[in-house]
DNA sequence: CGGGGCTCCTGTGCGC
DNA sequence: TGCGCACAGGAGCCCC
Protein backbone atom coordinates (compact mmCIF):
# COMPACT_ATOMS: atom_id res chain seq x y z
CA UNK A 1 0.00 0.00 0.00
CA UNK A 2 2.11 2.99 1.51
CA UNK A 3 4.86 3.96 -0.53
CA UNK A 4 7.26 6.97 1.40
CA UNK A 5 4.98 9.66 0.26
CA UNK A 6 2.24 8.23 2.05
CA UNK A 7 4.01 6.56 5.24
CA UNK A 8 5.34 10.78 5.14
CA UNK A 9 1.85 11.62 5.57
CA UNK A 10 0.88 9.40 8.28
CA UNK A 11 3.76 10.56 9.98
CA UNK A 12 3.21 14.17 9.92
CA UNK A 13 -0.12 13.45 11.23
CA UNK A 14 1.02 11.49 13.80
CA UNK A 15 3.26 13.60 15.26
CA UNK A 16 0.57 16.32 15.79
CA UNK A 17 -1.38 13.85 17.12
CA UNK A 18 0.42 11.30 19.13
CA UNK A 19 3.86 13.61 20.95
CA UNK A 20 3.82 13.52 24.23
CA UNK A 21 0.92 11.32 24.91
CA UNK A 22 1.19 8.65 27.03
CA UNK A 23 0.12 4.95 26.31
CA UNK A 24 -2.11 3.80 28.95
CA UNK A 25 -2.91 0.52 27.11
CA UNK A 26 -2.00 -1.86 24.38
CA UNK A 27 -4.26 -3.98 22.94
CA UNK A 28 -3.23 -7.10 20.43
CA UNK A 29 -5.58 -8.88 18.52
CA UNK A 30 -3.12 -10.54 15.84
CA UNK A 31 -0.34 -11.76 17.83
CA UNK A 32 1.41 -13.25 14.56
CA UNK A 33 2.01 -9.20 13.25
CA UNK A 34 3.65 -8.44 16.37
CA UNK A 35 7.97 -9.28 14.87
CA UNK A 36 9.70 -8.89 18.55
CA UNK A 37 9.46 -9.48 21.34
CA UNK A 38 6.50 -11.42 22.32
CA UNK A 39 3.15 -9.88 21.89
CA UNK A 40 2.89 -9.94 26.31
CA UNK A 41 6.37 -8.07 26.44
CA UNK A 42 5.79 -5.58 23.80
CA UNK A 43 2.42 -4.65 25.88
CA UNK A 44 4.38 -4.19 28.97
CA UNK A 45 7.15 -2.21 27.77
CA UNK A 46 5.07 -0.39 25.81
CA UNK A 47 2.05 0.70 28.43
CA UNK A 48 2.84 3.86 30.71
CA UNK A 49 5.68 5.34 28.21
CA UNK A 50 5.25 8.54 26.72
CA UNK A 51 5.74 9.56 23.00
CA UNK A 52 8.70 11.39 21.99
CA UNK A 53 8.96 11.51 18.59
CA UNK A 54 7.67 9.91 15.02
CA UNK A 55 10.62 9.34 12.30
CA UNK A 56 9.90 7.91 8.85
CA UNK A 57 12.50 6.06 7.39
CA UNK A 58 12.27 4.70 3.98
CA UNK A 59 8.40 3.13 4.25
CA UNK A 60 9.07 2.51 7.67
CA UNK A 61 7.60 4.13 11.15
CA UNK A 62 9.61 4.41 13.81
CA UNK A 63 7.67 5.87 17.31
CA UNK A 64 10.23 7.04 19.73
CA UNK A 65 9.37 6.25 23.31
CA UNK A 66 9.71 8.21 26.48
CA UNK A 67 11.89 4.51 27.90
CA UNK A 68 14.48 4.76 24.91
CA UNK A 69 12.79 2.29 22.98
CA UNK A 70 11.05 2.03 19.46
CA UNK A 71 7.74 0.88 18.37
CA UNK A 72 8.82 -0.06 14.29
CA UNK A 73 6.24 -0.58 11.95
CA UNK A 74 5.87 -1.03 8.33
CA UNK A 75 2.24 -1.34 6.59
CA UNK A 76 3.25 -3.62 3.59
CA UNK A 77 0.41 -3.29 1.65
CA UNK A 78 -3.08 -2.76 3.28
CA UNK A 79 -2.10 -1.79 6.37
CA UNK A 80 -3.37 1.61 8.23
CA UNK A 81 -2.16 3.80 11.08
CA UNK A 82 -4.85 5.74 12.05
CA UNK A 83 -5.33 7.92 14.77
CA UNK A 84 -9.36 8.54 16.51
CA UNK A 85 -11.58 6.02 18.37
CA UNK A 86 -12.04 2.68 18.69
CA UNK A 87 -13.61 0.21 16.47
CA UNK A 88 -13.40 -3.51 16.01
CA UNK A 89 -11.02 -4.40 13.21
CA UNK A 90 -7.88 -3.43 14.91
CA UNK A 91 -4.75 -5.81 14.70
CA UNK A 92 -3.20 -3.93 17.43
CA UNK A 93 -4.52 -0.60 19.41
CA UNK A 94 -3.16 1.77 21.95
CA UNK A 95 -5.02 3.83 24.41
CA UNK A 96 -3.66 7.08 24.70
CA UNK A 97 -3.88 9.52 27.72
CA UNK A 98 -6.61 11.74 26.16
CA UNK A 99 -8.71 8.70 25.77
CA UNK A 100 -7.96 8.47 22.13
CA UNK A 101 -6.54 5.32 20.13
CA UNK A 102 -3.80 4.84 17.82
CA UNK A 103 -4.65 1.73 15.96
CA UNK A 104 -2.89 -0.58 13.37
CA UNK A 105 -5.43 -2.01 11.03
CA UNK A 106 -4.35 -4.54 8.21
CA UNK A 107 -6.62 -6.69 6.24
CA UNK A 108 -4.11 -8.74 4.85
CA UNK A 109 -2.27 -8.75 8.03
CA UNK A 110 1.23 -8.59 5.93
CA UNK A 111 2.43 -5.60 8.14
CA UNK A 112 4.83 -5.78 10.62
CA UNK A 113 5.51 -4.11 14.40
CA UNK A 114 8.44 -4.68 16.75
CA UNK A 115 9.70 -2.95 19.51
CA UNK A 116 13.63 -2.67 19.80
CA UNK A 117 16.42 -0.72 21.35
CA UNK A 118 18.02 0.61 17.88
CA UNK A 119 16.32 0.50 14.61
CA UNK A 120 18.67 1.14 12.85
CA UNK A 121 19.70 -2.55 13.56
CA UNK A 122 16.97 -3.74 11.63
CA UNK A 123 18.47 -5.61 8.81
CA UNK A 124 16.27 -4.45 6.49
CA UNK A 125 16.72 -0.98 7.87
CA UNK A 126 20.43 -1.31 8.01
CA UNK A 127 20.62 -1.90 5.08
CA UNK A 128 18.46 0.71 3.31
CA UNK A 129 19.44 2.25 0.43
CA UNK A 130 19.55 6.48 0.85
CA UNK A 131 16.52 8.75 1.12
CA UNK A 132 15.88 10.30 -2.04
CA UNK A 133 14.35 13.79 -0.72
CA UNK A 134 17.60 14.34 1.01
CA UNK A 135 19.59 17.12 0.33
CA UNK A 136 22.70 14.38 0.64
CA UNK A 137 20.95 12.66 -2.22
CA UNK A 138 22.41 13.87 -5.12
CA UNK A 139 22.73 13.75 -8.99
CA UNK A 140 26.31 12.36 -8.86
CA UNK A 141 25.87 9.65 -5.97
CA UNK A 142 22.60 8.66 -8.23
CA UNK A 143 24.65 8.99 -11.34
CA UNK A 144 27.13 6.53 -9.88
CA UNK A 145 25.15 4.11 -8.24
CA UNK A 146 23.34 3.05 -11.24
CA UNK A 147 26.53 3.14 -13.47
CA UNK A 148 27.33 0.06 -10.93
CA UNK A 149 23.97 -1.50 -12.35
CA UNK A 150 22.81 -4.32 -14.80
CA UNK A 151 19.53 -4.22 -13.15
CA UNK A 152 16.18 -3.13 -15.48
CA UNK A 153 16.08 0.41 -13.87
CA UNK A 154 12.29 -0.03 -12.39
CA UNK A 155 12.62 -2.83 -10.48
CA UNK A 156 15.87 -1.21 -9.06
CA UNK A 157 13.81 2.02 -8.16
CA UNK A 158 11.57 -0.30 -6.28
CA UNK A 159 14.42 -2.11 -4.23
CA UNK A 160 14.79 -0.34 -0.81
CA UNK A 161 18.50 -0.94 -0.77
CA UNK A 162 18.88 0.89 -3.69
CA UNK A 163 16.82 3.75 -2.83
CA UNK A 164 14.46 4.10 0.09
CA UNK A 165 10.64 4.38 -0.22
CA UNK A 166 10.02 4.45 -4.14
CA UNK A 167 7.08 1.53 -5.10
CA UNK A 168 5.42 -0.09 -7.49
CA UNK A 169 3.54 3.55 -8.38
CA UNK A 170 6.10 6.25 -8.32
CA UNK A 171 8.68 4.24 -9.90
CA UNK A 172 6.26 4.10 -12.63
CA UNK A 173 5.02 7.46 -12.72
CA UNK A 174 9.04 8.85 -12.41
CA UNK A 175 10.10 7.10 -15.49
CA UNK A 176 6.63 8.17 -17.62
CA UNK A 177 7.62 12.15 -16.74
CA UNK A 178 11.65 11.20 -17.59
CA UNK A 179 10.90 9.50 -21.06
CA UNK A 180 12.63 5.82 -20.07
CA UNK A 181 11.77 2.36 -20.48
CA UNK A 182 11.37 0.85 -17.36
CA UNK A 183 13.20 -2.54 -19.03
CA UNK A 184 15.86 0.08 -19.50
CA UNK A 185 19.18 -1.84 -18.03
CA UNK A 186 20.57 1.18 -15.62
CA UNK A 187 24.27 1.51 -16.64
CA UNK A 188 22.61 2.23 -20.23
CA UNK A 189 20.80 5.22 -19.30
CA UNK A 190 22.27 8.34 -20.79
CA UNK A 191 22.99 11.35 -18.70
CA UNK A 192 20.54 13.43 -19.74
CA UNK A 193 17.77 10.62 -18.37
CA UNK A 194 19.63 10.38 -15.21
CA UNK A 195 19.54 13.63 -14.66
CA UNK A 196 15.65 14.02 -15.75
CA UNK A 197 15.07 10.60 -13.66
CA UNK A 198 16.79 12.37 -10.48
CA UNK A 199 14.81 14.60 -10.67
CA UNK A 200 11.83 13.65 -11.39
CA UNK A 201 12.14 10.83 -8.39
CA UNK A 202 12.57 14.42 -6.20
CA UNK A 203 9.32 15.97 -8.15
CA UNK A 204 6.71 13.12 -8.03
CA UNK A 205 7.56 12.05 -4.50
CA UNK A 206 7.05 15.28 -3.29
CA UNK A 207 4.13 16.12 -5.12
CA UNK A 208 2.71 13.15 -3.81
CA UNK A 209 3.20 14.63 -0.42
CA UNK A 210 1.67 17.34 -1.28
CA UNK A 211 -1.23 15.76 -2.19
CA UNK A 212 -1.42 13.32 0.69
CA UNK A 213 -0.57 10.36 -0.52
CA UNK A 214 -2.48 7.54 -3.58
CA UNK A 215 -5.58 5.89 -2.25
CA UNK A 216 -6.55 3.09 -4.70
CA UNK A 217 -7.94 0.85 -2.14
CA UNK A 218 -6.37 1.00 1.16
CA UNK A 219 -4.74 3.75 2.28
CA UNK A 220 -5.68 6.16 4.59
CA UNK A 221 -3.49 9.05 6.29
CA UNK A 222 -3.05 8.75 10.34
CA UNK A 223 -7.18 10.96 10.58
CA UNK A 224 -8.24 8.14 8.24
CA UNK A 225 -8.66 10.53 5.16
CA UNK A 226 -7.85 9.30 1.64
CA UNK A 227 -5.12 11.57 -0.26
CA UNK A 228 -5.89 12.80 -3.70
CA UNK A 229 -2.58 11.96 -5.53
CA UNK A 230 -5.09 9.61 -7.71
CA UNK A 231 -5.66 12.33 -10.16
CA UNK A 232 -2.56 13.11 -10.67
CA UNK A 233 -1.06 9.49 -12.14
CA UNK A 234 0.02 9.49 -15.75
CA UNK A 235 0.40 5.49 -16.01
CA UNK A 236 -0.04 3.70 -12.82
CA UNK A 237 -3.40 1.84 -13.16
CA UNK A 238 -4.54 3.00 -16.85
CA UNK A 239 -3.42 0.31 -18.83
CA UNK A 240 -4.87 0.74 -22.61
CA UNK A 241 -5.88 3.99 -21.88
CA UNK A 242 -3.87 6.79 -24.27
CA UNK A 243 -0.94 8.46 -23.09
CA UNK A 244 -1.44 11.95 -22.19
CA UNK A 245 1.66 13.08 -24.00
CA UNK A 246 1.29 11.20 -27.39
CA UNK A 247 -2.02 9.50 -26.80
CA UNK A 248 -0.40 6.02 -28.11
CA UNK A 249 -2.21 3.04 -25.72
CA UNK A 250 -0.51 2.78 -22.51
CA UNK A 251 1.16 -1.04 -22.68
CA UNK A 252 0.90 -3.50 -19.55
CA UNK A 253 3.43 -5.76 -18.83
CA UNK A 254 5.07 -7.91 -16.08
CA UNK A 255 8.32 -7.08 -14.80
CA UNK A 256 10.39 -8.76 -12.21
CA UNK A 257 6.56 -10.16 -11.39
CA UNK A 258 5.24 -7.01 -10.84
CA UNK A 259 2.46 -5.21 -13.12
CA UNK A 260 3.85 -2.02 -15.23
CA UNK A 261 2.06 0.56 -17.18
CA UNK A 262 4.58 2.31 -19.70
CA UNK A 263 4.05 4.36 -23.20
CA UNK A 264 5.74 2.48 -25.39
CA UNK A 265 6.72 5.45 -27.64
CA UNK A 266 7.78 8.31 -25.01
CA UNK A 267 9.58 5.74 -22.87
CA UNK A 268 12.89 4.75 -24.38
C1' DC B 1 24.78 -10.08 -9.26
C1' DG B 2 20.24 -10.42 -11.54
C1' DG B 3 15.98 -12.25 -11.79
C1' DG B 4 12.22 -15.77 -11.45
C1' DG B 5 9.17 -17.98 -8.45
C1' DC B 6 7.08 -18.61 -4.15
C1' DT B 7 5.47 -17.11 0.31
C1' DC B 8 3.04 -14.49 3.88
C1' DC B 9 -2.71 -13.02 3.75
C1' DT B 10 -7.50 -11.09 2.55
C1' DG B 11 -10.42 -8.42 -0.50
C1' DT B 12 -11.98 -7.01 -4.93
C1' DG B 13 -13.17 -7.16 -9.54
C1' DC B 14 -13.44 -9.42 -13.71
C1' DG B 15 -14.94 -12.94 -17.13
C1' DC B 16 -17.68 -16.79 -17.93
C1' DT C 1 -26.46 -13.83 -9.64
C1' DG C 2 -22.70 -17.04 -8.62
C1' DC C 3 -18.20 -18.88 -8.93
C1' DG C 4 -13.36 -19.18 -9.56
C1' DC C 5 -9.38 -17.00 -10.71
C1' DA C 6 -6.08 -13.25 -11.19
C1' DC C 7 -4.38 -9.62 -9.09
C1' DA C 8 -3.21 -6.00 -5.50
C1' DG C 9 0.51 -0.27 -3.31
C1' DG C 10 5.63 -4.97 -0.15
C1' DA C 11 9.44 -7.62 0.65
C1' DG C 12 12.03 -11.76 2.32
C1' DC C 13 13.59 -16.22 0.89
C1' DC C 14 15.43 -19.89 -2.06
C1' DC C 15 17.18 -21.17 -6.31
C1' DC C 16 19.34 -20.92 -10.87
Amino acid sequence: MPELPEVETIRRGLEKKILGKRVNKVEINTDRMVKEPSPKRFKEEVEGKKFTQVIRRGKYLILGLSSGKKIVVHLRMTGQLIYGNKDGKNRVSFLLSNSKYLNLKDSRHLGEIRLVKNWERISSLAKMGMEPLEDSFTLKLFGGMLNKKKAKIKPLLMNQEFLAGVGNIYAQEALFKAGIHPEKQAYRLKRDQMKSLFSEIKKVLNRAIEYKGTSLASYVDADGRKGSFHSRLRVYGRGGEPCVKCKTPLKFIKIAGRGTTFCPKCQK
